[in-house]
DNA sequence: TCAGGAATGGACTTGCCAGTCCATTTTTTC
DNA sequence: GAAAAAATGGACTGGCAAGTCCATTCCTGA
């Protein structure tokens, strides 16, 4: 792969896009390169011109490209954690994105199938969730310095448990089908943040801290 | 498999943790039934004698064991979450069970690839969450109940808040092998719990002498 | 002790699927 | 417009691993 036409780059970004799509339908395990040769009308021949490295290579590259979407996907409201409603909003978003995406996280089951092989894929993942907890922690910074929530509590230690939390609700969402953990995570975590606000803060915000759900 | 002999049941369990032991350090994926064959002394009639539906069937069986290591695991503090002191050894306990697991979980990939395929690996895992809330969740009930918490907390809300924190802190170890963020999300459950107490119940939280509240 | 069922051994079949290879077509470049 | 480079097509290989089958040994109960 020396060099790259626009034909030739095209085709590569096509087989990702259509190897994403086929692993969401069938499972990282159940999908063959035939499936993804199938779907991406490409020949055996192209799937390896582009990925000489062969099926983890390609794997490798869905993996990035899913975790570009994830972030892309709670834009602009990740980038903007400024006040409750944004807060809110952003909440509404993650919820939505993961009930759209429905019972099948190809990143999930993709780092489990490359996760402990490849230190590659463990990058990737490991990079996602630096810089989906960083954007977090920012926004809980930024709550902190307004004085919205208290002044003790430690944004990044606060970011990684709300991480945790997402990540868990998406993961019990997985085998169970249902958002409620993943809703729960998030609506519990606001409300702790809310909740510890100072009182003049609080009366600002006035909705119920304990309520936590859309005042 | 009509009836079973000791000596059957025996090598069945042994088929079982033998298994368990080598997806632990293959992974489900790269674990063939020839590993398991060999690491267990057996032979691959008595595989298919004693799991007729093949490896998914055994699959099944491992996950089940699994399943229920997790919860002996957390005992007996799991079962008896009655006071702070209680909660926080429950805590410890859980960081340490993972800790020491390392950077697989063989729930978590076994179930990635079974829990779309077979319904009953989803039944599994979701009757494990269900447990496992429940006990997290009678817990809550009793802090609530003896006044240490706001009585305004929902206790099945909370423990699916955790429950999806402990999951997600697992998931994100599994990518990172640091247990920072199963920490974090304990940590900052526990602190929600106690920064809702009732001012009584958290004075005399901190005093250590419990026993003379609400008389 | 012997008969029937359970347990075991291990060779063999079968099918799949990643990866290879070379021929052919298309595009770029000078 | 011709040579070089890139893109494509698709048959073929090789190996691996799940699952089958039958022969043999072991156990148990009457």
């Amino acid at each position: 792969m020396a060099t790259l036409t626009a034909k030739g780059a095209a085709t590569r970004a096509r087989i990702i896009e259509g190897a994403s799509a086929t692993i969401r339908e069938l499972g990282v395990t159940a999908t063959t390169l035939d499936d993804i040769r199938e779907r991406t009308r490409t020949s055996k021949s192209q799937l390896f011109h582009y990925f000489p490295g062969g099926r983890d290579e390609l794997l490798l590259a869905v993996a990035r490209f899913e975790a570009a979407r994830v972030l892309t996907d709670q834009q602009p409201h990740l980038g903007a954690l400024t006040d409750w409603d944004a807060w809110s909003a952003w909440r509404d978003a993650v919820v939505e994105r993961y009930r759209r995406q429905g019972t099948r996280c190809p990143l999930h089951t993709l780092t489990s199938q490359l996760g402990g092989t490849s230190p590659g894929a463990q990058a990737v993942v490991t990079e996602l969730l630096r810089h989906w907890q960083a954007e977090i922690a920012t926004g809980v910074r930024h709550l902190r310095d307004t004085g919205r929530i208290s002044p003790g509590l430690d944004p990044d230690t606060v970011a990684a448990a709300l991480l945790a939390g997402i990540q868990g609700g998406v993961h019990i969402q997985m085998a169970t089908g249902s958002t409620a953990h993943l809703e729960a995570a998030l609506d519990t975590a606001l409300a702790h943040l809310r909740a510890s606000a100072p009182d003049l803060a609080r009366d600002t915000a006035r909705s119920g801290a304990l309520a936590a759900r859309d005042g």
